[in-house]
DNA sequence: CCAAAAGTGTTTGCTCTACACCCATGG
DNA sequence: CCATGGGTGTAGAGCAAACACTTTTGG
């Protein structure tokens, strides 16, 4: 059934980073330094190694971008097409990964001493390969995921005020949000619970709140047909 | 960045095949003859050629053994755990397929002359490799995307009666639905028109419909917050 | 005429949405 | 005292859910 014989295309992993950052919703890329699209940004990718798991093998790249160790990290699609990488046959599984806002992330490029760069998620510069559509796609999933569950939270820091939760959702679905029918629900949601602290800086201080890691924070999808 | 001396891990694909017979959700499978897990039941599936994308692996794979060129054809996930297969490293595009009621298949064993079979999706035999896990998965899919498109209809014959979209909905879902409720839903999403058919049969006979190809049958998500 | 499946409306409660003003703090 | 963002409630409309009987055919 199997055989061992065969040629084998190349295997690689890419991650979409995304993070909160000048309060826009941003993605990690990395300046390329050779052929092909020499001089354009890509997305942080790489070999897939014969000892690790897809998913460690994304979380390996990203640690070589951000020094970070761990994130919310989940499987987005595999990329097969012939022509995708001009130099040969190359299948790459896609990532996109959450950062909270307040991360401290290695500003300059990871080991590879490559020019890495956040962007705005809706200014993209021109991208290698077929990186475009991946972040596009990416960019998609995560605004569904946004909807139905709370995917949201792994973009915040460990306290936030409410406010915060509503502008970035308002950051990635694009469209304003009525301000007490959102704190209504979100509290009735019972996802998240106030802290003691409160957030000073201009105008009236903020309530703190934490996420409940204990929620269950899937909504149950309104159906086609009942 | 890339570089083509590494060993690569060996790329296969998997195809979850759904269809509905005997009144019931099924997934095809296939023995294996040899080991590792002989005379165990397994997706189809095989080795990604050179020549060919992800895609067309998965319709070349689901050709072999049902004989039909084309079908929905969805990408799952890809599994690429170190001990999945115990020859060595192999990585799985997993991708699922759902065929229409009245299909006419194939019956025995595709080019490998290898038994092929139905069974329930509900009482699966055991299964070599990580295949549960991957149909346990497929099986969370459909559900989910019977819930907010109209996958349905791709397991429906090209006419069919209220009751049988509504017996399908059932038996994915598994649960009853109340039968005005889901007529008048389901007529009111306009994604189904009536046919001049009848179906006769035991009873009084059922206006037959057919799908509007030109339905837009997304539905908008219940969000967790507004 | 009997069995079997098809077909058909209404009421009630809940959820979603739209909408405007006062509060607490820092400068 | 003024600018800034934080915080709060209600009324109306539309949607979802529960519920039982009549119709048409074949045997």
């Amino acid at each position: 059934m199997y055989s061992y014989e065969y040629p084998r295309p190349a295997l690689t992993v890419d991650v979409v980073i995304f993070s909160l950052r000048e309060s826009r919703l941003q993605v990690l890329l990395v300046q390329r330094a050779e052929p092909p699209f020499a001089g354009m940004w890509a997305l942080p990718g790489g070999f897939v190694n014969m000892d690790e798991t897809l998913e460690e093998a994304a979380l390996r790249e990203m640690e070589e971008e951000t020094g970070l160790k761990q994130a919310y990290l989940e499987q987005l699609y595999t990329y097969g097409e012939i022509g995708r990488d001009p130099r040969g046959r190359v299948v790459s599984v896609a990532y996109y990964a959450l950062i909270p806002a307040d991360a401290r992330i290695r500003s300059e490029g990871g080991s590879d001493a490559r020019q890495a760069g956040w962007f705005s998620a809706q200014a993209l510069p021109a991208l290698a390969f077929d990186h475009a559509e991946i972040i596009a796609y990416a960019l998609r999933r995560l605004r569904y995921k946004l909807e139905y569950t709370a995917a949201c939270f792994e973009l915040l820091p460990d306290e936030f005020t409410l406010s915060q939760i509503q502008h970035t959702y308002e950051m990635i679905l694009g469209e304003k949000l009525d301000k007490r029918n959102f704190r209504r629900r979100i509290q009735q949601a019972g996802i998240i619970e106030p802290t003691p602290h409160l957030r000073g800086g201009e105008g009236r201080p903020a309530r703190l709140y934490r996420y409940r890691s204990d929620a269950v924070a899937e909504v149950k999808a309104r159906r086609l047909f009942p």
